[in-house]
DNA sequence: GCAAAAGTGTTCCCGCTACACCCATGC
DNA sequence: GCATGGGTGTAGCGGGAACACTTTTGC
C-alpha cells in the first residue's frame, strides 16, 4: 500500500487513493457432485494490512489506462485469461475499509469461459475458490464478493449473461445448469427450453453433442454481442 | 481544479484526482403545458477548463467524508436542499473527461421534493433547467444526464422511487403523472391506480386533497423506507 | 428391453391491457 | 344539468408454471 506508514497527519493531508479491484467469475465442477458451481481466483496478500489474508485481485490506477482497462489487466495478470464479460460493480468508498489509510475501490466484475478457466494461472499466491464457501477475507472483499453475487444473479434472470460462462458451443441443458448453479434451486427443463429457444441471440448450430450416455443434444451458439461492456445500456 | 496549471510531467505523476458529482432531480411544473416535468440544478462554471458552461454540481472528495455524504454535501450547498433519495450512479474514468489533467468522477444522483424544491437557492452560477432541454454542458455531462435519466427511467418501472419525487402526502393522479412524466407516455388511470393499491406501501391516510375543480381524491402516503441509500440491495 | 436425458404438447393460472361504466364535485 | 376527473367492473390476451407424453440414445 502507499502510505502503510502514514501517520495520522499525513493520512489527513493525503487524497484518498484510488484502487482498482475486479471480482471473476467462473464455472468449475464441483469437487463434490461434479455438477458445475461458481469459482473465484483470490491472491494472497505478502504485505499489510491483512497480510497472509485472501483479496481480490486489484492494484492502482495508473494515468494511460482507463478504468475497464485496468479491471482487465488485473484479470490478466492474476489469471492469464481475457474476460468474457466486464461491467463495473460499484465504487467503494467507506472511510474505514483501510486501516490506517484511506482507499476508494472501483470495483468491476467479470465473467471467463471455462475452457480457459480451466488453464488458468494458479500458484502459492494465487488460487481459485468456491463461491460459496469462501472464508473471511481482507478488508469488506467479502461484501464485495455478496454484493457481486447479487448482481450476478440478478443480471442472469434478465438474459443474456449466462453464455459468457460457458464455450462458444453449449447445449441448452448446460445453460440451464449454469442457471441452477447461480440460482441454486431447480429449473424445469422443459420450460426452460422454451424460453431460450424464444430468444433470438441463440442459434442452432445443426450440430450435436456426441458421446454422452443418452439421446446427443443439440448445440447451439450465441449470436449476441460478444460481451465488452455490454447490456441494454448498462454502461454509459 | 487541482493540478490545472500541470505539464505534461506532472500529469504522469501525479495520480488520477478523484472527484464526486451529483445529478439532482426535481418536479416542477412546465412553463407551457403547467404538468410537472423534470429539472435539475446546474452551477456554471467560473474557470477552466469550460469556463462558463454549465456542468452538474461536485467537487474533491474531502478526507474525513464517505461519497456518499460528499454527493449529499454537494446537493445541499448548491441547492440549499437535502435529498429524498440518493444513490450512487456509475464512477467515469475515461481519459479525457477533462483536458490538462485526469478526473475520475464518482457519480450520484438524487430526487428531491417538490415542495422544497420550490424554494431551492438560485443565483447568477446556479440555475434549474429541464431535464430534456440542456444545452452543451461541460465534460461529459451530457452522457451522465443521459445515464442518469435512463436509470431513473428504469427505476421506476420497478417501483418505490416515484414517492421520492413528491410531497408527504400525495394522491394517485399525482404519482401517474410523476410517471407519465418521467416515461414521457400516456398511462391508462383505471389500471394505473390498480397496480399501486396493490403496493402495501402504499397507505390510504383518509383524508381528501380539497379545492379541486371536480371530485376530492383521497390522499396517499408512502411507508416504504424513507429514501436514503435505498432498494432492494442496490448498494451494498 | 430399460433407464435416462432430449424434446414436444397441453392445461391452468395470473397479471396486464383495454375499455365500458358509475360516482362526486364545481359551475 | 353538464363537464370532468375520481374510482370500479369485467372480458380477453399472453406468458409462465406444472406436468404428461413422445423420441433417441447407451447399455
Amino acid at each position: 500500500m502507499y502510505y502503510s506508514s502514514a501517520n495520522v497527519s499525513e493520512r489527513q493531508a493525503a487524497p484518498p487513493s484510488l484502487a482498482i479491484s475486479t471480482v471473476i467469475f467462473a464455472l468449475r465442477p464441483s469437487a463434490t457432485s461434479g455438477r458445475p458451481t461458481l469459482w473465484l481466483p483470490l491472491v494472497r496478500r505478502i504485505r499489510e494490512p491483512f497480510k497472509g489474508l485472501w483479496a481480490l485481485p486489484g492494484g492502482p490506477l495508473s494515468h494511460h489506462e482507463s478504468l475497464q482497462d485496468a479491471a482487465s489487466r488485473n484479470l490478466r495478470e492474476t489469471t492469464g485469461l481475457s474476460p468474457s464479460y466486464l461491467e463495473q460493480l460499484y465504487a467503494f468508498g467507506g472511510l474505514h475499509r483501510s486501516p490506517a489509510q484511506r482507499v476508494v475501490s472501483i470495483v468491476y466484475w467479470a465473467l471467463v469461459q471455462p475452457t480457459e478457466a480451466a488453464l488458468a494461472d494458479e500458484s502459492e499466491n494465487v488460487r481459485w475458490f468456491r463461491a460459496d464457501r469462501l472464508g473471511d477475507l481482507a478488508f469488506d472483499h467479502n461484501a464485495i464478493v455478496d454484493y457481486a453475487l447479487w448482481r450476478l444473479r440478478n443480471k442472469l434472470a434478465y438474459g443474456s449473461i449466462a453464455y459468457h460462462l460457458l464455450g462458444e458451443y453449449f447445449t441448452l441443458a448446460q445453460v440451464r445448469e449454469v442457471y441452477e448453479a447461480v440460482l441454486d434451486r431447480q429449473l424445469d427443463p422443459a420450460n426452460f427450453r422454451r424460453q431460450l429457444k424464444s430468444t433470438p441471440e441463440i442459434e442452432d448450430t445443426g450440430e450435436y453433442l456426441q458421446g454422452g450416455k443418452h439421446r446427443p443434444p443439440r448445440l447451439y451458439r450465441y449470436t449476441g454481442r460478444p460481451g465488452l461492456d455490454p447490456d441494454n445500456r448498462s454502461t454509459p
